[in-house]
DNA sequence: CCAGACGTTGTT
DNA sequence: GTCTGG
DNA sequence: CCAGACGTTGTT
DNA sequence: GTCTGG
């Protein structure tokens, strides 16, 4: 799945990747975003915004506690209960990287091979004037799959637009989990320092052997 | 009809 | 809200 | 996703 | 073990 991920840039290199004015909120790089927090999401409107939504769906009918961080985007025009956000409430999380733990609870980092910036595919919603969104995942292809079952879904920068407004979204889903996009990832194993949610800096993205000693006895 | 669930992952 | 199960 | 807490009362 | 917080 992904639960934690990464945009270690200065503002201006998102807003001339994603095409969008700056936001009303303050810009922290970051290395290390976990569920719960404070995220920048790009959604259209008259044109694209940038918006600032907390990363876990809070759904106007759940009981508090439930906030699903990631959604199956194969299931996802199935589900009665999210079919509409797919529909209607598409997003993208813009990123430079993502992580996801191995069996042996090892956190491995994922990258565009230049360190590219790119998009993440999600859905919002709003609730009482906070937005809130989710990564819509896919069955993991290519360096992932070594690493973990899951993964999340990555929109190509050609056919951002078609994600964010088009209508034909059926296809537009199989075609991004398809062939024709299999995304070319580079994978690193990174420092265990990325476990903790308050750890933060470019140090969250450090190669495991740099980090040693303290990464030379993992858990278990 | 009403009640209850509605998510993911990984692990058992 | 919307669907499924009883 | 992982880390960390997981309790109460009364007093400061 | 299970839930909350980040």
């Amino acid at each position: 799945m992904c639960g934690r991920y990464s945009l270690g840039t200065e503002l201006d290199p998102v807003l001339a990747r994603f095409g969008v004015e700056p936001p009303a909120f303050p810009w922290q790089p970051r290395w290390n975003i976990a569920p719960g927090q404070e995220v920048p999401v790009v959604k259209a409107a008259d044109r694209r915004v940038l918006v600032a939504m907390g990363w876990g769906l809070t759904l106007p009918w759940a009981k508090p506690g439930f906030h699903p961080i990631n959604l199956r985007s194969e299931t996802l025009l199935a589900k009665p209960a999210f079919r509409e956000l797919g529909f209607n409430r598409r997003c993208l999380l813009p990123a430079d990287g993502f992580y996801e733990w191995d069996t042996d609870k090892q956190p491995w980092r994922f990258t565009l091979p230049d360190g590219e910036l790119f998009g993440l595919a999600g859905v919002w919603t709003q609730r009482e004037g906070r937005y809130s969104c989710a990564v819509l995942t896919r069955p993991s292809v290519g360096a992932v799959a070594a690493v973990h079952e899951r993964m999340p879904l990555i929109v190509p920068q050609q056919v951002e637009e078609e994600w964010l407004a088009g209508t034909e979204v059926e296809q537009l889903l199989d075609i991004l989990r398809g062939p024709a996009w299999v995304p070319v990832l580079e994978r690193r194993r990174v420092s265990r320092r990325i476990n903790s949610a308050r750890a933060e800096g470019p140090e969250c993205a450090l190669p495991w052997e740099e980090a040693m000693p303290q990464d030379a006895r993992p858990p278990r």
